[in-house]
DNA sequence: GCAAGGTC
């Protein structure tokens, strides 16, 4: 039997189709999808199947001093279970292995890691590894009628590292997080690439807050044609020309750094009836279009969409499963030679939205595409596949990014634009009262779009024209309008997501695979927080403390390093153990200069620490009022002077508390924001918040079920056990938290509560629930900043609304276990399995007789998850 | 529980 591995099951099935005509079936083992055809076996594996880490023995952060990771050794382990024991079974059959994984590094010890699998169970089975860098009919039978062998020097160069990446990693993170007490979820990270990320941002902000503006001036004229100004043509022909002069340099410049030099200057233009037109300038300018789309062109195109990276890469992800667009990681920008453009387009012409424009580009006679500067191995650039979503099959976002991948396409082979410039300088006779003995100069520039080309089927760039008319040398204009604007230099802008993966790509950090993951880390780790992200005091201190005893951690020199160490290794120049040894040696000598500061650089992680908790003065003792988090892991904010002053002001109970930028004016503290994933919100000024709840009364909507009047009545009809009747009832109630509830008034004594949206207003109607006697309520939801009310949400009877809640809970707590989607908890409901308990519980065997398409093994896969 | 790299 042939058995054929590659890195991934969509991989595995569009090879299998490739190389058996079509004839291939499936068949599942140890639950992983295995193809098969004639003697051939096809399985895919999911990326790395095994990990690095150190022995168990090492684990705790206690009892093992962080140096000591520098010499520990580095263990491989499988982390994909099951496919390690599918690999396993079909490698003991197998006479043959082909390694058809990535072409590329990574895809060269992933197949490396294949091999030794295999290896363990059949001894002298032939392994042979092929290439291809895009999975077509002609490149992948090419590779396999000339297969070549595994590069175990290319594998070896990313075996370093993982090593190197491990050991740096884990033994700075655990140092910085001991030496800050700051163990479980909160600790201190560091590693190769999210250290230099980190210290981009930081070094942003510390220009941001070193920065001293400074003041200027800019002056304008709106000039007229003078045939305009006799009557015909109103004055919104005119267009704009800015003052400008050389510079000590001999450069252009526009803006004017002394005040009395722009008043001077003003003085005279305000008072100028005319100017000179002196030279006239057309350029035309060809405007190509962009280059096909690897990860961090796409990325930056959806996020001027409005797309965070995160959600850009999860969206393209879905395209790529269900087949509508190609691989999304790719750093390639060149399509390779056996695509067919021409085939494409008439496949994309059938679409309603977009095959216009396909159409129209069928008529051109040359559909060359434009290339970009990156040409590589792993895969094609992004590129619609020619399969067409139905209306159905995509919601709103997802269409839009999918037509974004289609219209780069059909950019990438639509004709030029072109751009007609026209620069017009005109002057005003200045007699001497000006700044210099000269005339005041006035430049205008217009463009205007003679060729639209390629915008016309990508409208996603500004195609703003300028207006300036057709004047000529000598002529004169009138001065219709002027305007004399003092302004400031801005500070540098801070890196969007966007902008700082396409950073990291030039500094050579990460990989299009990963960059936006460790974004995304930055923001886990509580180093970064809103968008466009701004540093916490925390990753100040971090990349300070790093900068002064381990600079190499946050610098892009050790990637830089290890990129060359590796191609040595790869050329066979370098050996892993030299690379990782010479590695280690360097850790040996950062840790000397860090043990020797323990103290000093937990000092400072923790005086960060405290700043990104600190809200502002407290009002009875003038100390900082701090976040804190009590013994039952709830949060709060209390008095650094505790216990001297004993001030406290409650927090919301759901999330974790981020103080943002934003300041209460009227207290001076921090606005707070709760992170909780998708329930993330904005909480603002606790201290407002709890006086708003002082101030807002109680209402009554009627008694409550386990104490009121009712309550006993229904005892009494002998449907429940007997309740005496204390007269409680329910109210709408806002806590000092922000929460608001439906409660008891005899709270504490009755601790009966429904939950309420936060936000809202709410509406008691005078509609009665008959089960429970209770008002339905309405939330009046629509921002104020939102232009009219948004469709006001029918809570209903609290009580109903409450046990559909719990209903829906239920239903969905499966869906956050990895692996169990949508469709699969719909399965498992039918099968009697609703919520993570009774999934423990079932057996396995059992369970996957009675849900179709799952395996023992996976049923088990998700009881190790939902502990 | 640490990293970064695959992939889902």
């Amino acid at each position: 039997m042939d058995l054929i591995i590659t890195e991934k099951d969509n991989a595995a099935r569009r090879i299998s189709d490739i190389l058996s005509g079509g004839s291939y079936d499936s068949e599942r083992r140890a639950g992983v999808n295995v193809y098969r055809w004639g003697g051939t076996r096809c399985i895919g594996l999911s990326g790395h199947v095994v990990g690095v880490d150190f022995p168990a023995e090492y684990d705790d952060w206690r009892d093992v001093e962080p140096v000591e990771l520098i010499d520990a050794p580095v263990q491989k382990r499988p982390t994909q279970e099951n496919i390690v024991r599918a690999l396993r079974l079909l490698a003991r059959e197998a006479d043959r292995v082909v390694v058809a994984t990535d072409y590329d590094r990574e895809g060269e010890l992933i197949g490396k890691e294949a091999y030794e699998l295999v290896r363990e169970a059949n001894e002298d089975v032939p392994v042979d590894r092929v290439r291809f860098s895009s999975i077509t009919e002609r490149e992948v039978t090419e590779a396999f009628d000339d297969p070549d062998d595994i590069d175990f020097d290319l594998a070896a160069a990313g075996e370093a590292r993982q090593i190197i990446d491990l050991v740096w990693g884990a033994a700075l993170t655990r140092f910085l997080s001991l030496s800050a007490r700051q163990l479980g979820d909160d600790f201190i990270s560091v590693g190769r690439v999210q250290g230099p990320t980190l210290k981009l941002i930081v070094d942003r902000e510390r220009e941001i807050q070193a920065f001293d503006p400074e003041e200027y001036w800019e002056l304008f004229a709106d000039l007229l044609k003078a045939d305009d100004a006799d009557g015909e043509a109103a004055d919104d022909d005119a267009f704009e020309a800015q003052f400008f002069y050389e510079d000590d340099d001999g450069t252009e410049a526009e803006r004017v750094w002394a005040e009395a030099t722009a008043e001077a200057v003003y003085d005279v233009l305000r008072e100028a009836s005319s100017a000179t037109v002196s030279s006239v300038r057309r350029r035309s300018r060809t405007d190509q279009p962009p280059a096909p789309f690897n990860t961090t062109q796409f990325i930056r195109a959806a996020s001027s969409l409005g797309y965070s990276a995160q959600r850009a890469m999860s969206m393209a992800e879905d395209l790529y499963t269900a087949g509508y667009i190609t691989y999304p990681r790719t750093d390639n920008t060149v399509y390779p030679e056996d695509l067919e453009e021409r085939e494409l387009l008439e496949e994309l012409a059938a679409d309603s939205r977009f095959g216009d424009d396909a159409e129209t580009l069928l008529e051109l006679d040359d559909l060359t595409p434009t290339e970009g500067d990156e040409e590589t191995t792993d895969h094609p650039p992004i590129h619609p596949t020619g399969e067409l979503p139905s209306a159905s099959d995509l919601d709103d976002d997802e269409r839009e990014v999918y037509e974004l991948v289609v219209r780069r396409f059909y950019a990438t082979v639509a004709p030029d634009a072109q751009w007609e410039h026209l620069r017009v300088v005109s002057e005003v006779a200045a007699d001497g009262a000006g700044p210099d003995d000269g005339p005041l100069t006035l430049k205008s520039n217009g463009k205007r779009l003679v060729e639209e080309g390629y915008h016309a089927v990508y409208p996603y760039l500004s195609t703003n024209e300028s207006y300036v008319p057709d004047v000529s040398e000598g002529e004169v204009l009138s001065v219709v309008d002027t305007a004399f604007e003092a302004k400031q230099t801005q500070p540098p802008r801070r890196y969007g997501q966007s902008r700082l993966i396409e950073t990291m790509e030039e500094m050579g950090i990460g990989t299009k695979a990963t960059r936006h993951d460790v974004i995304q880390k930055l923001y886990d780790r509580g180093y970064i927080e809103s968008d466009p992200p701004r540093p916490t005091k925390l990753a100040e201190g971090v990349v300070e403390a790093s900068e002064r005893f381990a600079d190499r951690i946050v610098s892009d020199e050790m990637t830089a390093q290890l990129e060359a160490d590796m191609q040595a290794i790869a050329r066979g120049e370098k050996d892993l153990e030299e690379v990782a040894d010479e590695s280690r040696e360097i850790l040996v000598s950062v840790f000397e200069g860090l043990t020797e500061s323990r103290e000093e650089v937990g000092d400072m992680l923790q005086e960060s620490l405290k700043a990104d908790k600190r809200l502002g003065p407290c009002p009875e003792c003038g100390e900082d009022l701090l976040v804190r988090k009590s013994r039952h892991g709830s949060y709060f904010v209390g008095c650094d002077g505790y216990p001297d002053c004993e001030y406290t002001l409650p927090l919301p109970s759901t999330g974790k508390p981020l103080l943002l930028e934003e300041e209460c004016e009227e207290h001076g503290l921090h606005h707070v924001k709760m992170l909780a994933g998708r329930k993330t919100f904005v909480h603002g000024c606790p201290q407002c918040k709890a006086d708003e709840a002082d101030d807002e009364a109680d209402v009554v909507i009627g008694d409550c079920p386990e104490c009121g009047e009712s309550a006993a009545r229904s005892a009494a009809d002998g449907d429940g056990e007997a309740v005496e009747a204390e007269g409680g009832e329910l109210a709408i109630k806002r806590l000092r938290s922000g929460a608001r509830l439906v409660g008891c008034t005899r709270y504490p004594d009755c601790d009966y509560s429904l939950p309420l949206p936060r936000r809202g207003e709410i509406e008691v109607t005078d509609e009665t629930c008959e089960e429970h006697d209770l008002p339905h309520l309405v939330v009046h939801t629509g921002d104020e900043d939102d232009e009219g009310d948004d469709e006001p949400w029918e809570l209903g009877c609290p009580i109903c609304n409450y046990r559909e809640y719990q209903a829906r809970q239920a239903g969905s707590e499966l869906e956050t276990i990895d692996g169990i989607g949508e469709k699969t908890a719909e399965k498992l409901k039918g099968a009697g399995i609703d919520d993570r308990a009774s999934l423990k519980e079932a057996e396995p065997d059992d369970l996957a007789g009675q849900v179709d398409g799952v395996g023992p093994d996976t049923v088990r896969d998700w009881q190790a998850k939902a502990d």
